[in-house]
DNA sequence: GCCAACGTTGGC
DNA sequence: GCCAACGTTGGC
């Protein structure tokens, strides 16, 4: 996969825990650090583009789900937290010259009024297909298709 | 806290 | 390159 020049839905989990939708909110934009799988460095790397959507989900929360939009307001750069000794991210492999992680920034958009459950999500047939309802899927990015998308943003309000 | 499913590591 | 051991993810 490369760059398109279509519009690009994306579902990026965070443990609301450690950085919330509200705290994304308070930051305006954020670089998605700590990002350390392969494949989904790959897609902030190769796919990601400025002004693609970003469904926010929580993950190992009570109840999981997603909390809100996003957009990618910046290419993916090197990680940061990579290379600094004291971060929780840190990768003692990656150097300045080889950075090996990348992330790119996101600027929040919006916080549902009401989290889309998961278990909501499940119910929907339309949503049967989506990557986040794959039987031992992990993955902490993944991309979304256009309908998909508008499926879950019908479900945002009551 | 449990544990299934997955990714990574490292010995060979 | 195989694969067992280990660590992580994340729903429940």
């Amino acid at each position: 996969m490369s760059k398109s020049t279509t519009q690009g839905y994306w579902l990026m989990k965070t443990e609301p825990e450690v950085f919330s939708i509200e705290d994304l909110r308070r930051a305006g934009t954020t670089l998605w650090e700590g990002v350390r799988n392969y494949q989904a460095r790959n897609f902030m790397m190769n796919d990601m583009k400025v002004g693609d959507d970003v469904l926010v989900y929580h993950s190992n929360a009570n109840p999981p789900g997603v909390a809100g939009l996003a957009k990618v307001s910046r290419l993916a750069v090197p990680d940061p937290t990579a290379t600094q000794r004291r971060s929780p991210y840190f990768d003692p492999k990656a150097s300045a010259e080889k950075p090996i992680w990348y992330c790119v920034e996101v600027r929040f958009a919006e916080a549902f009024p009401r989290l889309i459950a998961l278990e909501q999500i499940r119910q929907r047939p339309e949503l049967k297909d989506l990557l986040l309802l794959r039987r031992g899927m992990r993955l902490s990015i993944q991309p979304v298709t256009a309908k998909e998308f508008a499926a879950l943003l019908a479900l945002r309000s009551p």
